[in-house]
DNA sequence: AATGAATGAGAGTTCATTCAT
DNA sequence: AATGAATGAACTCTCATTCAT
């Protein structure tokens, strides 16, 4: 199993027409996600991702510091166009925020159906707590950005009138939430709907609570 | 946090004339939940763990087979209390779902306030890829039981017209996901709301939007 | 298989009379011997000992200081009858010594089909050499008395002319070699002829051999 | 099955410039025998085998994959000499076997003499209880070949009327049974003759009784 | 740029032995 | 006489990291 897949990450994309040039950190890098996730952190072998790569060992460590430093290379390798998407949001959008927290979470949930897009942050989760370092560039990098965008939209929002009255920190976790939810059922505990991921099934009964909820109240409506 | 409870260990059972031992397992138990806790399992010695609960290494192994056995019985320990709580949601209610799920929230939340409550299934999200076991344990005894049950409140409230026409798997999912992303970001990223964790600022956010996006349409609105 | 034949040592003989008295050192020693026979004296539990004999780990200590003590004690009990046979040969014998040789085979041979007489013996050899005192105890108890008085008795065959002229010595090692090899073949390596041990057709080969090629050579033959 | 083959690991490909290793596996499986024998497998720390071998603990785990590894390493190394040697003897002979036997005889007595040689074997008998993987390699390879050789030799021989009338099986261990019994004595027990191994004064006595008793009974006589 | 042999610090686990009760 | 909780020293095996080539 371990070698089962040899195209899955490195391989994949380009045909084979460098060969050994400074593709390497790469490579390596997505022989070392590939069996993070499979096998956690702790219990993937340096030697592993080495073979997986196609290097040895040693080598492994003219590109990388660590261990460690691989972990913290494939996050900051990842926050590059998440941070991006993050940040698509019109900082200055005047108007109702319902549809474009709508396309955002349809964004969202499509590019982490990806497994390769969705493999960081759930590195990130199991790993946080043991190397406080790589739970910091997470939420600097990308958690920072990220949710002041969304608070910003929907406190505008409130504040136009557009949108109910509500505290748009706290509103801004409950527009991830279910995905964030959702996702950890299934990823980590198998908890896997019916007929497969479903996240589309998700965001939309989510969105059609959340139009609803986010509704200004009429006057005189408590 | 570890031992914030001076009556957690010793006190409980006979107060009399006992040898050493009854409460032991328990003890270990309390010490490998605050090292596992603060440091993760895989970075959790047992003698690290044996120390804390003023033991020798080998009297770990007197009392659980292995490390992982000490993983497994935490979370055993902890599911009875949990699973009841789940349990406590009426099976054959019939009624507008929205008053008992705001109860649910508000119970869930103040129980996961309790450092003591949160770490197992802070524990339990960490290590469930590295042990399926535990991971499947907690899937059974939590979870198949509490979402179905919170499913089976939305159904009925679905079919009787109390709340808006919703897919029940998925609103489940909706209905819990904001708490679950709010601890997440908290505990695993330090995320934390300028003024505390304000689990009850989140619950009435979430509670305020789900309400009125629960809220069944009235006769040819969309 | 552990504990599947309870009444196999320990409780064998006496019904159950006594019930916890001086036979206490005799019963753990049954113990012991059926354990190390099975497992090995390094892959024996003084708990696994204790246990079978009925008692606690820590009475085992008061009867033998130390798990050593224990093989010691077990060939110690055994080599009294093993001596007392060796010395049943006659010491001063006179005549044609291949009556009390095939004698002396047969009782040997129907002594160590029995697996209690047979366990110690196999327990010195795999032992002896991490338990060089056992192996003296073993050499100077059983030996050192069963191979002079076989020595003295080819000697005199030879001196009256009973015999062909052998080194008495070595002779000796001869008559006892088949029925060693025998038992290390089929005890330690498996290798049973078929239809079982067949101990006696071995004695019969061996002694037919014997008979013939102890024969006093005629005058003027090689 | 690891190290069966010399040129398995090391000199296959290119014989030339090497860094340091090749010889390893042979050097640790020398320090391995030396200590084994010496001490016993099980009292035999890795070690030591590593310190001895010139290496660091970690390095034999490059070589062999278990302690137990280099056991079975050392029986594997140990029988390629032995089997060849068994099947030495001629599988269509036809005529007196004695002189056969005797050569055989001596040929092993010779070979054993070595310590070399004979710490294998040494070491099989002890362990063989406890490791019944090495006992079955053991009598695989070197018994299940040398026996029937042995017995078909004798089988012939008394089909021819070259020796007396006895049982092949029984007669094979008649033939081994003095050289067993003697190194038994020797190494297990210390039981060493005046002057000596005496191997030598051991098979000539063997043979000289072995010579007359197999000789063909004349008609006439029991 | 690359190798792979080598290291050494630990980790989990086992068990003979002790001792308060 | 007897228990069984407790200890602590070993031992096997793992792996991130280094370095001569």
């Amino acid at each position: 199993m371990s070698e089962a897949d040899p195209d899955s990450t490195a391989t994949a994309g380009a045909p084979k027409f460098r060969r050994r040039a400074e593709a390497r950190p790469d490579e390596v890098l997505d022989a070392a996600l590939a069996l993070f996730v499979a096998q956690g952190y702790g219990h993937t072998t340096v030697d592993q991702i080495a073979r997986r790569a196609g290097l040895s060992k040693g080598a492994v460590y003219l590109y990388f510091p660590s261990k460690k430093a691989l972990l913290e290379g494939l996050v900051r390798r990842a926050i590059g166009p998440v941070a991006g998407f993050a940040q698509g949001m019109p900082a200055h959008f005047r108007g109702d925020p319902r549809p474009l927290i709508a396309r955002f979470l349809r964004l969202a949930a499509d590019a982490l159906t990806d497994p390769h897009t969705l493999a960081v942050p759930k590195l990130v989760v199991r790993e946080a707590m043991a190397a406080p370092e790589i739970a910091q560039i997470y939420r600097d990098e990308v958690l920072a950005r990220a949710l002041p965008a969304l608070q910003a939209l929907i406190a505008q929002g409130v504040a136009g009138g557009f949108i109910r009255r509500v505290d748009p920190e706290m509103a801004a976790r409950c527009i991830m939430g279910p995905l964030v939810a959702h996702l950890l059922l299934s990823e980590v505990f198998g908890v896997i709907p019916e007929g497969g991921l479903a996240l589309d099934r998700l965001i939309e009964t989510h969105l059609a609570i959340l139009d609803a909820g986010l509704e200004p109240m009429l006057e005189g409506q408590p």
